[in-house]
DNA sequence: CTGTTAGCGCCTTCAG
DNA sequence: CTGAAGGCGCTAACAG
């Protein structure tokens, strides 16, 4: 491997001038600049990024955890955070933290003693205590302590949004139909967002919500839309939802979206070349990433950004409502 | 930060001592251990590791190049890649190639120059030359040098696998519909090996392939089956031509699977909880992602390996073959 | 067994 | 403007 000992030598200056030219700092004048790019070319000089890595107590990478990368939300995100970053110079550290507290630390640890210059996370586990040393970090859908910034989709907007899709389509009677985690997590706005356009628009509604961990959620989702029968409009909380429900109201002999009409939320797809069959509030993943990625350097590089980026949200026609 | 002087002047050892003791490596005595194993738990002492990849020349780091982590398939494999190799203690950085040659040239550059351990790569690019400096390397589906080890599902044997399920169901006459790649690579062993399997068995059948770029695919698949219509099994080279298929069957008024069964390839499933609708030939992503980690991480760790691993698929039954 | 020393390759003062 | 020198924190070789 060719140093920049070996640089200077050859261009008959010293590494300090070498270093100068390289990195393009520090004042050097023409000749002698001539003279080191001359030799850096004839040698084939590349830094050692590694040296200078550990010379400037950093690494240029950043870290992703998130639950599993083997979801198509998640990748998708993945795809877009990695396009970004690797754009901008930075190499990108998968972290699958299988949505395990420990796991999540021990990445944080292993990060930190690895001078990792930032982390982007996706965890519903309150990971900021571990994350000291003011280490950058920009939380993807979950509020942590003031100083944290974080990224969203518009999930009140999309509660909006879906409750004036379905009155648009003129359903009568509408409902939400969703689950409760244990933390505290966007999610909440989707259904605060519909219920209260419901309310404005003074249509009956029902909310339909279970505490998590799910058990029997199928059942009793079952029940629920066997009672109310008359219900012929159903914002789910998610698409994975939706389309549980899907498959419910046609074992009921419901059809979708004839008799009654579903809206999801995500729209995730599986790879970019396919597409999104139910009619749902897909999120804007590729700006989040992007943003995401953005603030992360703009805190790095210690410029300020906006602590709350929320991104809007947009409804996409699928086969489950009625055009 | 505590450094490991820190850490020798606090236990009145010298600093190698610190360093044999914190990597169990070379002789201590008892006494001295405790001691210096009192000043770490003490100081709180954690190695500084980009110090020691520096002194070490190496990453303690891998990298995971494939076409794009947002496809079911690749992050599947990603899942199970990091999964491994982080228990391993390696970190594991993402590289979205796009497909593009001139990327992964670039990723590969900058991997070299961080002096990253080693490379699993999917590509259907010739990337072997630029991988020089023996940087570790194992190949996903491709046959590179005879000096490059890699890994793939049995796709002669699936293809076998596919012609015995659909002939054990009773179809007549089958047909293998696919398309060829410009680039050599692993499929066309399926359609060899259900190619193979169907003479043996002395069952009439068709081969439709096309090359890529394909264009107007599923036009030409349509008329193909229309022409052909007493087809009643047939092989696709993977589940996307599959579902294609599936779709254009059912346009022709065909019955899935009572007039037509249909056996994809890959199985791939969008997340680990989401099913698999098609009968297919599932590639063990999970052993083929175990396998590729492990192997190389002998590689880097310089103990011989099996240079072709070949892994047993399975046939998976879903709605399009008859029970 | 253990303390000291010599770098790893680079960036950054600091004199000149 | 530029060369020399001092580390960054750690490991490994060497001399006790």
């Amino acid at each position: 491997m060719v140093t920049i000992k070996e640089v200077a030598l050859r261009a008959g200056v010293g590494i300090g001038t070498v270093s100068r030219v390289f990195n393009n700092k520090g004042a050097v004048s023409k000749v002698t600049r001539a003279k080191v790019e001359k030799a850096i070319k004839e040698l084939n000089y590349e830094p050692n990024e590694i040296a200078r890595n550990f010379k400037m107590q950093q690494s240029q990478s950043i870290a992703l955890i998130i639950p599993t990368i083997w979801h198509p939300f998640y990748s998708e995100f993945a795809f877009y955070v990695e396009s970004t970053l690797s754009e901008q110079g930075f190499k990108v550290i998968l972290c699958n933290s299988k949505n395990d507290p420990q796991k999540e630390i021990n990445y944080i640890n292993m990060l930190i003693k690895n001078k990792i210059d930032g982390i982007i996370a996706i965890t519903y586990n309150d990971i900021d205590q571990y994350v000291f040393n003011n280490l950058p970090l920009v939380s993807i859908d979950r509020h942590f302590t003031e100083d944290i910034v974080y990224v969203t989709s518009d999930n009140y907007g999309g509660g909006v949004l879906a409750a004036q899709e379905l009155i648009k389509r003129n359903c009568q009677k509408l409902a939400y139909i969703g689950s409760v985690s244990t933390v505290k997590n966007e999610s909440l706005n989707r259904r605060k967002g519909f219920e209260e356009e419901v309310n404005k628009q003074s249509v009956e509604y029902f909310i339909f919500e279970e505490n998590e961990p799910l058990k029997d959620f199928d059942k009793a989702v079952e029940s629920f839309l066997k009672k109310h029968s008359d219900i012929d409009g159903i914002f789910a909380m998610n698409d994975k939802i939706a389309k549980m429900i899907i498959s419910i109201l046609s074992k009921l002999g419901k059809n979708v979206p004839l008799d009654v009409q579903v809206i999801g939320y995500d729209g995730v797809k599986m790879s970019s070349d396919s597409e999104i069959m139910i009619s749902t509030i897909r999120q804007p993943v590729k700006d989040m990433a992007y943003h995401a990625a953005m603030a992360l350097i703009s805190i790095i590089r210690n410029v300020s950004v906006e602590p709350r980026i929320v991104l809007p949200v947009k409804f996409i026609e699928g086969y489950t409502t009625q055009k």
